[in-house]
DNA sequence: TTTAGTGT
């Protein structure tokens, strides 16, 4: 089997914790990947395919100047929007939600080394966790859903990523932008480290693109058969998704285009797994949330994948 | 440095 496949097994097939790297692990994760990948992501009519809406709703966030934000969606969305269900644009990021769920489908960013590097006049410690109240109340999630479940509230798009002033860090915290995250060995740890790395990224690249998102993938239960199953927390039933995903475009100063794609299970994940294992193929991410990323980039255009040239 | 929740 080949490297990126065996590699491609760790973030989508496994649900097991602890060591990465026993072979026997190894293995079963593969064979839950590969009846995923083989017998179901290929299947018209598999329950995993997102769903999105040909009615496009655009709802900014109040604003002063609705050309400068109308001006910066377009620079984030550059490459197309991976899908049109329920999109909120704000004024440095732009995600499509989820009612159902309670959690985004996707949430987009564009990242410089001038929008990730240090301010010391931005504090995210003045940021509350606030809910949108622009998604109608049957559908939007509260603090309260989040509050002792033992879950964090998780940014899609990170704090991290909008420092160049505190308005933009603070509309990172609409629980629109929230997952449920396990927090210590996940969200505080091995996620925080992708988030890291992207940011880095920003300093070989001079544009970046990072598109982040929730998966709720099958795991094959005692009777052999593939079943989606996830927690919900809170009176809202916000969804815990199984896993999320990361998939980044960076521009090089020279207009050649290359990306990564990662997906990573909402569970503890030992802090020495090197980022490199949770790597897939994009096809990968786009089968199973239903969605096509950076579709106004033929995939012929990108000179790596995943740090391969192709 | 950044990611957070809980207890006070």
């Amino acid at each position: 089997m080949s490297r990126l496949v065996l590699i491609s097994s760790i973030g989508i097939g496994s649900w097991q914790t602890g060591a990465y790297f026993e072979r026997k692990k190894f293995q079963q994760m593969f064979s839950d990947f590969d009846c995923i990948s083989k017998k179901h992501f290929f299947k018209p009519g598999f329950p995993l395919m997102g769903t999105v809406s040909a009615a496009t709703a655009f709802s900014p966030a109040p604003i002063q100047d609705k050309n400068v934000t109308a001006n910066r969606i377009g620079q984030i969305m550059k490459y197309g929007f991976p899908g049109f269900d329920n999109i909120r644009s704000y004024d440095d990021f732009c995600l499509s939600y989820d009612r159902r769920n309670r959690v985004a489908h996707w949430v987009f960013e564009h990242l410089t080394a001038e929008s990730v590097k240090h301010n010391d006049a931005v504090d995210r410690s003045k940021s509350d966790f606030k809910p949108d109240e622009s998604v109608h109340k049957f559908f939007r999630s509260e603090n309260t859903d989040y509050k002792g479940s033992g879950f964090d509230r998780g940014h899609l798009a990170a704090a991290g990523n909008h420092k160049q002033n505190q308005k933009y860090c603070d509309q990172t915290f609409y629980l629109t932008n929230m997952a449920p995250q396990v927090g210590k060995g996940f969200n505080r740890d091995s996620w925080n480290r992708l988030e890291r790395h992207v940011r880095k990224l920003t300093k070989a690249y001079p544009n970046v693109y990072c598109c982040t998102g929730p998966l709720y993938l099958p795991k094959k239960e005692s009777d052999g058969k593939l079943y989606v199953k996830y927690q919900v927390i809170g009176a809202n039933s916000v969804a815990v998704p199984t896993h999320f995903y990361k998939i980044v475009v960076m521009e090089t100063a020279d207009n050649k285009l290359e990306m990564e794609a990662y997906v990573m299970p909402n569970q503890v994940i030992d802090d020495e797994t090197p980022l490199k294992l949770f790597q897939v193929p994009p096809e990968t991410i786009e089968r199973a949330a239903g969605l096509l990323f950076f579709d106004k980039i033929q995939r012929q255009q990108l000179s790596k994948i995943n740090g391969k040239s192709i």
